[in-house]
Parts: structure tokens; sequence; C-alpha cells
DNA sequence: CAATTATGCAACATGGTGTTGAATATCTTT
DNA sequence: AAAGATATTCAACACCATGTTGCATAATTG
């Protein structure tokens, strides 16, 4: 049902096609006519599977993110923030050449955040949990900032090549959420200094 | 040499139905023609100011930005990195209205990121003393995670009405960066039980 | 008022869009 | 291997935004 080897071909190449222009240009820039010249295919058939260049993109970004929930949903439940952290970094290493154009300068920047939403609840628990007392505002507040920071360094670990272990970056994400600078430090009384008012 | 009212009036109204239209589709999806019919202005007098759509914005937040940033000036050198946040949300408090498009859904995730660069000498030598063992690439990754996590928490802040002052806001992000949340929990004990490997 | 300059207007070629119907190629199934 | 089903190609189409132009008209400045 799923079968038939020229469907599967045609939406292939219109997917590297895409890719291979997402390097050079902005989406925006990018037409149907150009996504079907770079791939030998009839723009007649480009509509007969998507509706625009954005569309495509679309169903790229749903496969890549069903890929990597997958990946995490085996570890489900006994997940803490730094194993989920840990699962999502290193699905997205196995998925390295596709994530290196959606993260980059022509990429989608919000794919990124929506991955992290994974880990969304599991992130607020452990926040609630810590700081018993912050009002929902204040947690959603952290929650943005921790989710928006964590991606930025997701984005520039894929980026420059992902040589740290996707362990180290979990690590680091966790180290820099929970103690910030004063534990990175190792020095607790002077970061303390700083954080006199 | 900049004066001529019909000038300063076309730009004007084209700027402002720009920006209404911002509210409603991503710039991608806005053309000329329902610029300039919003506008009330002739097509051909759209293209003896502007190139297009990006390019206006451009002007417009290349305006917004030297507002923010001369600003800051006026306090400079003095400026630690908590005084020069605060200056930049005083600023963008002070072009609310701009802002509360330009941080929109459809607005232009880039500029913030752009005025927060502003900081980054400053937010980078904090760093640097504040760890000093810390190599070029660890720093890199630490301004990555704060400068994009005080970019949401500002979005944040603007989109939900601002109504926290601007030094309320800079503190949270000192405090939120400097102790993380150990700070904020004012309990070392227990975020400490997080932090053992 | 006079000279300058901006805007409005209408027309044009260009190029991408999205769709269509018919011819052709390829696949699957028996 | 042949037949039926289905995907792709091809050519053509109307449509619309683009960017530009020459000229008429209106507004501004000094």
């Amino acid at each position: 049902m799923k079968s038939d080897r020229r469907v599967r071909y045609t939406r292939m190449v219109l997917k590297q096609a895409l890719l291979s222009l997402m390097l050079e240009r902005p989406i925006t820039r990018i037409t149907v006519t150009e996504i079907c010249e770079r791939a030998e295919v009839n723009r007649a058939t480009f509509y007969a599977h998507y509706a625009d260049p954005y569309d495509l993109l679309a169903r790229i970004e749903n496969e890549l993110f069903e890929s990597i929930r997958r990946s995490i949903a085996g570890g489900l439940s006994s997940g803490s923030l730094r194993r989920i952290l840990t699962d999502i970094c290193s699905s997205i290493r196995e998925n390295g050449a596709l994530c290196r154009v959606i993260f980059s300068e022509y990429g989608d920047r919000e794919f990124l955040e929506r991955v992290l939403n994974i880990a969304r609840v599991e992130s607020m628990a452990l926040w609630r949990s810590i700081v018993p007392h912050a009002g929902e505002r204040e947690l959603e507040r952290m929650y943005a900032f921790f989710s928006q920071g964590s991606a930025a360094v997701i984005r520039g670990w894929v980026l420059s090549g992902m040589q740290d272990a996707p362990e180290e970056i979990a690590a680091f994400l966790e180290r820099i959420s929970m103690g910030g600078l004063a534990q990175i430090a190792g020095n607790r009384e002077k970061s303390a200094e700083f954080l006199v008012k």
C-alpha cells in the first residue's frame, strides 16, 4: 500500500533537491521550478505530491521528528531529563546529514524547539520540584530560558561537527541549567559575589 | 536634505502597512502589491524607496536598532551586564508597539539576537572572569546558551504586555545566569542532589 | 510665484504558479 | 510475459506579482 518504486524515487529526489538548495538559500527564495530542475522531475509531478516547498519541508521534518521521538520512547517513563536530552542528541547525531541542513543558516529555527518540547513535561516537573515556591509564570519563564538556551547549544554542536559525545552535551546542559555558572566554576564563594543584591 | 513631507509621509504609511500585515502573515507571504494597497500608495512609488518588503523591514529594524543602541551608549563603559540588560529592556519598552510586532509570531527572530549581541563583549568578559579555566569553546557555548535564553525571556515579556519593570527582567536574567536554579531555590543542598554525577 | 521633485497612472515584458488532458513509461499482479 | 493500473512527462493555459518605464499631475521648497 505504500509501495511503488516510482513514488519513492520521486519523493526522495525532491527531498534531496530541496535540502541541497537549502544549503544555498532560505526556502523563501526557493521555487518549485528550481527544485524540479535539480531533481530532474516534472513540475506537474511535484504538485502531485506536495502543495509547495514548505509542504515538502514539513514532510521531511515530520519524518525526522518521528524518528527522534521514537528513539526516546524506548527509554520512556524511566526518563530523567538528562537521559532524554542524551537520547535526543544521539538521535540527532544519527540523522546528522539531515540535521546539519535543518539547523543551518537557511534551515528552520523552529524545528529544534519542537524537538526539545518533547522534554517539556519533564523539564517543568524538574524545575517545579527544585523551586516549589515559584509561580507558574516564573516557571514558564525558566522553561523558555532553558529550552531556548539548550536549543542554541545543540545547534552549535551540530553545526560544528558533533564532535562531543551526546552524553557530554546533555551533561553540559544539565550542569549549566542546574547550578549555573556557580557550579561550572566549582567556586561558590567567588560566584556568590555576583549574586549579592 | 532629509526633508520633504511627501517622502516622510510615504515611507511612514508604507512602514505602518507592512507592520500591520506582519500581524497577520509572515513576511514571506506579503506582497509589494498588498503593502501598497493598504498604504494607499502607488506601487511604483514603493520601488522608488525600497527594493522589496524585506528591504523595507530591514530599514524599520535598523532604525529601531539604532534607537536601542543609542539609549545604551549613554551609560557606556560604566556598564555592568545588568545595567546594559536593563537599558535594553527599557528601550524595548519605549518602542513597545513596534517591538510587539517584530517579536511576534510572524516577526523576525533574528532581530533580538542582534540587539543582545550589543552586550556580547560584556557577557563574555563576565563569564571569563567567573570561569577562568574555561576554554574558548566552552565560553562560546555558554554565551550561546545565555543569549538565546535571554532572548526567549525578553520575547515572552514583550508579548505578554511588558508588565514587569525592565529592572526585574534584567535581574531575573542575571540571577538565572549567575547562580542558576540553585540560587533561585535558595536551597543549595537540595539542588546539589541533582548535580552529583 | 517658479523651479524642483515626488507621486500617480497606465502599460509592458517577465517569470513562477497551479491546473489540465493526453501520451508515455513504469510498476504490480496474476 | 502480458494486462491492467498507476505514475510521470509534456505542452499548454490563465493568473498574478514583479520590476521598469514615460508621462501627467500634484505637492513642496525657497
